[in-house]
DNA sequence: TGGGATGGGGTTTTT
DNA sequence: CCCCATCCCA
């Protein structure tokens, strides 16, 4: 049966699908089936003779990366499992899982997080004789990566990190472990250094799909440059006003590069959208006007003007939970809605247990995405450390991270020795530790060496099963008993008894998902070394298809999502725009705005904004301002409950007077 | 020397 | 409010 894009699609959707050879980018307004016009583009293409496997198909989640598959899966009803639809994260890591050897990795390496960085920083100043609370190590961090990724050079005042940096790069190696940059750096150094690789990889993938082109890092696109610079079948898709990600280093001047890259590109613009009402798109459309910094467009919809945004002042946080509690409710019941058709967004996530708290008590049913992810809970870390250490013998991180995880009586000053020692003999800690307590003459107590010994012993006997017949669930479940964690769980927790059940309850799922991992059949064959790949780039928890929740997030964590009415909470001055992101760089506004853009586009019928008067921030009470934005939005579109427009108008007006009246008085 | 108790400080967004 | 670091005791 063959597709009918002219019928399915609007006439750029259309065109946009049906131009699969050659450069195209793509311009697609927020809500204008920019996904709907990718699923065809694919099926259209797999239906033209390419076949699966000649196509990549880059995301910017894991969630948007496997929602495309299962989409295309849906039109076509054929399986989707020769398809590459993966983020740059992992399809680089998949690079350098085949061909890492290349590079001097070894099967089985690490995949170091945010927090593992930072330990490794931690480690790397003390080893340099820095005062790690002397430095800021968020800054540090950030330094590192972009440099890392060419995206800084050292300069004066910042030279004296030299050291660090290196310090730091030359034990990632030792630790047979890789960055999240070097996910992508890495595979572009093999490309360069081995240029049949690249061959390789040029050769099988014949199509090239970029989705939220807008947020991928120039070292990004540099990759997808290079495997495709040969055949031009390039399409990226993106939005310049919906670029939320510039502190990771997303640089939507790519849209730019790409038309001077590749000249003959077609550009097809969608502009249409068909997720918001009149009022929601007229509001967005005025608000990112305000960017100086953008590509002409103009969101257009059929709809008039019906829909709603409206705009309230609760007193304080529990007071904004307890409006959009029974807001949810209400609008629930006058348009026969279900919980999952709301959306409530937020800048940052400590606006989250407000909501949460104001949820449970009035019995909403909701789900967080974003915010700490399952595999980023402590509990669960320290698992996944057992198998990485058990799979990495190098991995010093996960080492350090078990040593005591249930104490082991080997403490700060021991372990200091062993680093010591690995650190003369330019080997890796777990070799240290293995040498030491065969040695003659340790220069330890022996109730520490046999401590020690029993640690050696205990981790080669769990490497040997897991990499034995044995399920890993099996062997994962039998460690952890042996070392009762659950135990060690409840003695951390002596007086939260609530909290200890809970953590477990994460060991166990923990340990379900493992299970139905290795049950899955197109898994067959794979190793631990595959499972903790699988999961070292897993974000959120998975959207577990809950149906009938109220969706809990942060903007960022809403992009590309939609609902029947969006409630965004916390709409001041300080939160969004975020201050620190202004005191960083007062050009960020225009980011703050987009950001702004997005939450205000994921409604299709009704928005409810919420700003404080006050808030509690650590442990006091401030004096909150009106976000800026809020003026930028047409007044005649808000509606302010319990007052008509034109005196509502008026007092906002007055109120946003007061309020930069205060602010000038130096009132926080 | 290890481990519990006590006090200080703090994440904007995430692959 | 919670997590981490440091200090001090056993």
């Amino acid at each position: 049966m063959a597709l009918q894009l002219q019928k399915e699609l609007n006439p750029e959707q259309a065109d946009a699908a049906a131009t699969i050879s050659g450069p195209v980018l793509i311009i697609a307004g927020a809500g204008s089936g920019k996904t709907r016009m990718i699923t065809y583009r694919i099926a259209y293409m797999l239906e033209q003779g390419i076949s699966q496997s000649e196509i990549l198909a880059l995301t910017f989640t894991n969630k948007a990366a496997s929602e495309m598959a299962e989409r295309i899966r849906l039109v076509t009803g054929k399986p989707m499992n020769k398809l590459t639809a993966s983020t740059f994260h992992s399809f680089g890591l998949s690079v350098l899982k085949r061909n890492g050897s290349y590079l001097g990795y070894s099967k089985g390496f690490s995949v170091y997080d945010q927090s593992d960085k930072m330990g490794m920083l931690k480690s790397s100043l003390v080893e340099l004789r820095i005062d790690p609370k002397s430095e800021d190590l968020y800054a540090l961090s950030e330094l590192i990566s972009s440099i890392k990724t060419g995206r800084l050079q050292f300069s004066a005042d910042t030279s004296e990190y030299k050291p660090l940096f290196k310090e730091y790069n030359s034990h990632l190696k030792l630790y047979n472990a890789v960055d999240f940059d070097d996910l992508i750096m890495q595979p572009i150094a093999l490309f360069q250094q081995f240029p049949e690789i690249l061959e390789l990889y040029r050769k099988k993938y014949k199509y090239i799909l970029v989705d939220e082109f807008q947020d991928t890092s120039i070292q990004q696109y540099q990759l997808v440059k290079m495997l495709s610079c040969n055949h031009r079948n390039l399409c990226v898709v993106g939005d310049d006003d919906q670029s939320i990600y510039s502190w990771r280093g997303a640089d939507f001047r790519n849209i730019t590069n790409f038309e001077k890259d590749y000249p003959e590109c077609r550009e097809i613009k969608l502009e249409q959208n068909y997720r918001s009402t009149g009022t929601i798109i007229q509001a967005a459309n005025t608000l990112i006007k305000n960017n100086k910094n953008r590509k002409k467009k103009r969101l257009w919809t059929g709809d008039e003007k019906s829909g709603i945004i409206a705009l309230s002042h609760p007193e304080d946080e529990s007071e904004e939970a307890e409006f959009i509690a029974d807001k949810i409710k209400e609008v629930m019941i006058k348009h026969r809605l279900r919980y999952d058709n709301f959306g409530v967004l937020l800048r940052t996530n400590n606006l989250l247990t407000a909501i949460e708290h104001a949820f449970l008590s009035s019995n909403i049913p909701y789900k967080v995405s974003g915010g700490q992810s399952f595999f980023q809970r402590k509990e669960i870390k320290d698992i996944i450390a057992y198998l990485r250490i058990m799979a990495n013998l190098d991995d010093e991180m996960s080492l350090l991270r078990i040593i005591n995880t249930p104490k082991r009586g080997i403490g700060k000053t021991t372990l200091q020795f062993f680093r010591k020692l690995s650190d003369q003999k330019n080997c890796s800690l777990f070799s240290a530790i293995t040498a030491s307590v065969h040695a003659a003459d340790t220069g330890i107590r022996e109730s520490i060496r046999r401590n020690s010994s029993e640690l050696i012993d205990f981790i080669n006997s769990y490497r040997e099963q897991l990499f034995s017949r044995k399920k890993l669930s099996t062997v994962l479940t039998s460690m952890l008993t042996d070392i009762s964690y659950k135990n060690h769980i409840i003695s951390e927790h002596p007086d939260n008894d609530q909290l200890a059940q809970w953590k477990m309850k994460n060991v166990d799922l923990f340990i379900s998902i493992l299970d139905r991992w290795e049950r899955n059949p197109d898994k067959k064959g794979d190793s631990l070394y595959d499972f903790l790949g699988s999961i070292s780039l897993v974000g959120k928890t998975e959207p577990d298809q809950e149906a009938g929740k109220v969706n809990l997030m942060t903007v960022h964590a809403s992009k590309g999502l939609e609902f029947h009415t969006v409630f965004l909470a916390g709409v001041e001055d300080h939160i969004i725009p975020h201050k620190r992101s202004l005191e960083e760089n007062p050009d960020n506004i225009e980011e703050e705005r987009r950001l702004f853009y997005v939450a205000i586009t994921r409604a299709k019928n009704n928005l409810y904004m919420t700003s404080c008067r006050t808030r509690k921030y650590m442990r006091e009470v401030i004096e909150t301002i009106p976000s800026r934005f809020l003026e930028e939005l047409p007044s005649d579109l808000i509606e302010q409950p319990g007052e008509d427009t034109v005196a509502d108008v008026e007092s906002a007006a007055n109120y946003f007077d007061q309020m930069r009246q205060r602010l000038k008085a130096g009132v926080p």
